[in-house]
DNA sequence: AATTCGAGCAACCGCCCTATT
DNA sequence: GAATAGGGCGGTTGCTCGAAT
């Protein structure tokens, strides 16, 4: 009853695709499609089942898969994703593009689980495998996920400030539909998600550094924000290594509002020199990071090793477009879909 | 040079959901 | 409403290959 399955179909070939079966496939879905994915073993002359085709065409065969290297940017979607959806391989997927869920589960449970379990981060729960009054590497290791943790509470709060946006955007949409139009702005109307960046900007003191909005806390961070408008979230930590890393927005668009690149020396002064940056993998960053044309989002960790509260610090710099799409993709993920249908 | 071991990944398995009859 | 077909999805397996011994 019901499904039927590959392996109740005898003489069916299992295993290994051959070259010749691949070009089978390949030349029969790129005249006929595939359709029915049942007709096609038949049709195409293969002796495998319709599954078996499916999954070496979506897998495999498909010319608009991307296949290769994850770079860090994926890495980091992948890693954020997953705190926020857990194994939904299929859902992730769609915020990668050319990548197959499949890939993704393998590189997650092959490289990225072992790497946060190196880490001491849970990589089921996100959270720290906390080891009271351990060693150094294990409250580094805290430390570590503890960052974790802080990119998971900031995913939450900037998933609802872009939703919070959106709702704005709506509410501007229904008035331009149900009044008057009003007299042109003088810029363009930005999309909603850049009402995100609003906000990093508006929180943006002086020295370029971001200081979160109470509202931005969540319960499920350990940072301490202090109430006056001073500069960069800290933390009290245990020992002088890097603690936590945050985004922190670096206005460097020129008066046409193109972004520019972005030097070290302008980091550092930004950053001040009692910090020290340091790159994705915690090792320290120098100026020949910096000096090679940075656009696009990069985060660096600052800790200032002489204290005992720690910047929470990363730059990010230029390419807002691509962190628009980012938040608009990833908010259609965790929002309704009746809020979502309006986009 | 031979063997062992582990990482990476393609492919399979079985369950679930949806559409159709 | 039940039976069936088809496809999607996540978990797991087992093969391949390179590094280590």
């Amino acid at each position: 009853m019901g499904r039927t399955n590959c392996i109740e179909k005898v003489e069916l070939k299992k295993g290994p695709w051959t070259r010749e079966e691949d070009q089978k496939l390949l030349a029969y879905i790129e005249v006929h499609g595939h359709g029915s994915w049942r007709s096609v073993p038949a049709k195409a002359g293969l002796q495998r089942c319709g599954k078996s085709c499916r999954l070496r065409w979506t897998n495999y065969l498909n010319p608009e898969i991307k296949r290769g290297k994850f770079s860090t940017q994926e890495e980091k979607t992948i890693i954020r994703l997953h705190a926020l959806l857990g194994n939904r391989w299929s859902a992730i997927s769609t915020h990668l593009p050319k990548r197959t869920d499949n890939e993704i589960k393998n590189y997650w449970n092959t490289r990225l689980k072992k790497r946060l379990t190196r880490m001491g981060i849970d990589p089921s729960t996100h959270k720290p495998k906390n080891n009271p009054g351990g060693s150094a590497q294990s409250r580094q290791a805290a430390n570590l996920s503890h960052m974790a943790q802080w990119e998971t509470a900031r995913l939450e709060a900037e998933a609802r400030l872009v939703r919070e946006s959106k709702l704005s955007y709506k509410l501007q949409l229904l008035r331009k539909f149900t009044a008057p139009p009003p007299p042109p702005p003088p810029h363009p109307v930005a999309p909603p998600c850049l009402d995100v960046l609003k906000v990093w900007q508006a929180t943006t003191t002086n020295n370029g550094f971001f200081s979160l909005p109470e509202t931005l806390e969540s319960p499920t961070s350990t940072l301490n924000f202090s109430g006056n408008n001073s500069t960069v979230p800290t933390v009290s930590a245990p020992d002088s290594s890097i603690i936590a890393t945050d985004v922190i927005p670096m206005d460097n668009s020129n008066a046409s509002g193109v972004e520019e690149e972005i030097s070290y020396a302008q980091v550092k002064g930004k950053m001040g020199n009692s910090m020290q940056p340091y790159d994705h993998d915690n090792n320290i960053a120098n100026t020949t990071d910096f000096d090679h044309n940075i656009v696009g989002s990069i985060d660096f960790v600052y800790a200032n090793n002489n204290s005992d509260n720690y910047n929470i610090a990363s730059a990010i710099v230029g390419d807002f477009e691509d962190n628009k799409n980012y938040w608009n993709e990833l908010l259609n993920l965790v929002s309704s879909p009746m809020e979502s249908s309006l986009f």
